[in-house]
RNA sequence: GGGUAGGUGCCCGAGUGGCUAAAGGGGGCAGACUGUAAAUCUGUUGGCUUUCGCCUACGAUGGUUCGAAUCCAUCCCUGCCCA
């Protein structure tokens, strides 16, 4: 029997402290019933891969019986925080709450955690009010001196998003005031925002409340994970398939493997032991990336989801198309882009004008350097002529370009 | 308000009248190799065109010139210094 840890321990571990406000925390994460926060900004209508291993930390924490709140930004995604790359572009209030609602939906479906907008005790606060009783309280050579801060006053920032701190310090305050909330979790690139907060609440009121910061997710590069062919992978089902979540898994570098099971996954230690074990025997079976995957998309989705994205898997890179049958393609298919055959077309333009390459001078570059396939064979012939006759049964013709990206194009009955 | 340095393609950055669709790097995409990995190597990276060529593009708008990213004017934006 290994030794039970607690949960400070848990979470130091699996490497998700990076910096922790004060040694007293320690006991009281260890004790559990705490009321704490995060916050994210709607800058999109879901989260994506970057950010669920800290809204895992949430739900470990909540399973450690605290209670965590999030709180969505809806009056700091207006202003827009600095990012020490650069000023944001001002984001539209519409789409901010239509991002909104959607987050609230996605969060509450799928950690079960209470959502609230900062934008709620913010629309009407009078700006002098503001300056009087927070403003009076921040001295500017403090906020000047936040890492991130410091960083963009090289190339520049705007008042709007130096405040954004002040905002954020003052959702501490206010969540303090009315939930009770002691604690507030983020990602270390929030750390400056997170001791902003409990230094306006000490000053206000004297009390002590906490933060810890929590590393972000990145590849073994040090870059920020979460993009796939350029895209973000999204926990939305709708914007990244199971199966393209599957994909992004189950790729992932070996190097990396044991701190994404730790992070992503409620594997115990010796669970994740064991697992390590294995596949550094064989990393070309890659058993950890299998497992990661299989984790990750049942508890973001479902056991079922997995299970298609494993069969859809296999039938894609078993190779032969041909061999799949006619009625489960439309099924494997049925979360690519869907493409409408109804007419007789050269290859060069069938590429170009349904998006899968984005010029015609793009199609011919892929055509020649043989990363096109209809149907799993190689297409080099610039001249093909796109029509029903190379479907499927005279239903389907599928379209792959590069290793992994595929196109259904469906005949038109006319 | 004054002075000064800037604003170049997805990003960084070179380029001071024709040889510039614009060096170099990063990133992206594709190919080879492999384990659908990492690393590495190769190609490619504004649009149309098989090529020739044409169109669009160096903050914005005008102007000078046979010809402008490059010169001039006005405006917008940013850094730094002074007040």
């Amino acid at each position: 029997m290994e030794k039970e840890m607690t949960v400070y321990e848990d979470l130091k571990w699996r490497g998700l402290i990076k910096d922790i406000s004060s040694e007293d925390l320690i006991e009281k994460l260890n004790n559990g019933n705490l009321t704490f926060y995060l916050g994210t900004d709607p800058t999109a209508d879901s989260l994506h891969i970057g950010h669920y291993s800290t809204f895992l930390v949430a739900k470990r924490l909540q399973k450690a019986g605290h209670h965590p709140i999030l709180l969505v930004g809806g009056a700091t995604g207006l202003v827009g925080d600095p990012r020490g790359t650069g000023e944001r572009e001002k984001a539209d209030a519409k789409v901010i709450e239509n991002n909104f609602t959607k987050l609230k939906a996605q969060v509450e479906r799928l950690f079960g955690i209470k959502c609230v907008n900062n934008y709620d005790w913010f629309k009407n606060v009078n700006y002098i009010d503001f300056l009087r009783d927070y403003g009076k309280y921040i001295n500017v050579n403090y906020m000047i001196n936040k890492d991130l801060v410091k960083r963009q006053l090289e190339i520049g920032i705007s008042y709007a998003e130096f405040s954004y701190m002040l905002i954020q310090g003052v959702d501490f305050k206010y969540l303090h005031d009315n939930y009770g909330v002691t604690l507030q979790i983020g990602g270390s690139d929030q750390w400056g925002n997170l001791t902003t907060g409990i230094e306006i609440i000490r000053k206000l009121t004297g009390e002590e409340v906490y933060a810890f910061s929590i590393p972000l997710a990145t590849d073994s590069q040090g870059k920020k994970m979460g993009k796939s062919e350029g895209n973000a992978v999204w926990l939305d089902i709708e914007k990244t398939s199971a199966y393209e979540l599957y994909q992004y898994l189950y790729n992932l570098e070996d190097s990396m493997m044991e701190a994404y099971l730790k992070r992503f996954t409620f594997l115990s230690k010796s669970q994740i032991e064991d697992i390590m074990k294995q596949h550094n025997e064989a990393p070309e079976k890659r058993i950890a990336q299998e497992t990661l995957a299989h984790e990750v998309i049942r508890d973001i989705h479902s056991e079922e989801e997995y299970q298609k994205a494993v069969e859809i898997s296999r039938a894609l890179f078993s190779g032969d198309i041909k061999k799949i049958p006619t009625k489960l393609i439309g099924k494997i298919f049925s979360n690519v882009d869907h493409i409408v055959v109804n007419k007789e077309e050269n290859i060069v333009d069938f590429l170009a004008n349904n998006n899968i390459c984005s010029s015609k001078r793009e199609a011919r570059e892929f055509l020649n350097s043989g990363s096109i396939y209809i149907n799993g064979d190689k297409i080099s012939n610039n001249e093909l002529i796109v029509d029903k006759s190379l479907a499927l049964e005279n239903k389907f013709i599928v379209i792959r370009k590069g290793k992994k990206k595929y196109y259904l194009g469906e005949i038109a009955n006319v």
